[in-house]
DNA sequence: GTCGGCATGTAAGCGGTTACATGATTGG
DNA sequence: CCAATCATGTAACCGCTTACATGCCGAC
């Protein structure tokens, strides 16, 4: 259900079409929720058809076909509705420490390769997350900005600081999980140390 | 396919039925990945038909029949495999802060709202990691104690670092969050009295 | 002219949720 | 004896992934 509100939520900033908000669930938007266009285009349809989402088509250049999808005054109820409701917690699923606690029965080097990648990622991530974070507090991030327009400077507050709790607590997230691997490294580095030492008494 | 690698790791420990895994993917292992019996007996007779895992009939009592699944040699080669490959990273789905983002449509106070029960969650999850981890390092956990059998010390030390540094990381992961909707609370709180001291000389 | 990006769709398959369905055992 | 728990399964449905499929536009 979840997609249904990442679609009315970009639509509720400013109109966009179908393959606008591909890019933006794969791009910016897609931190919070990520969909592809196979997603995408049946769920707008739909939308359509409940009457919370209506649409125009429009041409670029001589044929190509474009439709700039709105949101309708219902859309914005069901939105609202829905993001003054509470959280809803889904079971955890977390592959990666599912990998990592049976990873006792893999060579100590893949484990190794293992935490190296994981601080990696959240390297790039929080990287990534910082631009966008910066880009919003500084006002240039274009999007968030139309977002402003038409609403009193409480509002307005009010929908800066969400977005900017938000980055920073993805940001965090990505920080801890640098932290964890850096220090699981560490760990693993005094074992290493402790093996070889047995070896080399051994022989 | 995450499943699937559950269900093996934790048969490497020892052997169990589909009842056993079904109540130990709701709790324990369930902070890692969760799965229902509706997926977990289908999905033990593919691992033996795959011949990665073997079962045995047996019985409670007169008649109610227990089959118990062990891991199989070939079984336990797939889980190393995998265990000790790079971990993949799935794009991000987090409802939580979609919903959190976009509420600047919604009132104040059902924000406020969301923030509590955020912090309430994690106090939770937080509370019983704790509990689980301290089972674990004072060597009170019993399936974590029967997956030192049969191996030398190092390994043991090593199947214990794994499992302290997992669910470290999963605590200090709850605590991030904990923090994290106290700020957000505290900011709130400010814009709220912003926004009060704005009615009161509008009045 | 051709290549990368714009633009929209469909279909098969898989993994997970919810609900349906049945029956035995144990302890109060 | 009754309720909670043990124990195993099936079926419908939904959301997401991957792949298939088509065609236009603008820049080099």
């Amino acid at each position: 259900m979840a997609l249904r509100y990442a679609i009315l939520g970009y639509l509720s900033t400013a109109p966009g079409s179908g393959y606008d908000l591909a890019q933006q669930l794969q791009g910016g938007l897609g931190w919070f929720w990520s969909a592809s266009h196979s997603q995408i285009y049946p769920e707008l349809k739909r939308l359509e058809d409940a009457g919370l989402a209506e649409s125009e088509p429009t041409t670029v250049g001589e044929k190509l076909e474009k439709r700039i999808y709105s949101i309708t005054d219902d859309g914005r109820r069901v939105l609202t509705d829905w993001a003054g409701g509470a959280p809803v917690y889904r079971p955890n699923r977390d592959p990666e420490r599912l990998q990592f606690i049976f990873s006792d029965l893999a060579p100590l080097e893949s484990i190794r390769q293992h935490l190296e990648v994981h601080r990696e990622h959240f390297t790039k991530r929080r990287d990534q997350l910082l631009e966008t974070h910066g880009r919003i507090v500084r006002h240039e991030h274009e999007r968030v900005e139309r977002r402003y327009e038409g609403r009193d400077p409480l509002q307005q507050e009010l929908t800066l600081l969400l977005r900017d709790l938000a980055y920073r607590g993805d940001v965090a997230r990505a920080e801890l999980e640098i932290r964890w691997a850096e220090d699981a490294l560490e760990h693993l580095g005094a074992l290493e140390r402790k093996a070889s030492a047995k070896r080399r008494r051994a022989a």
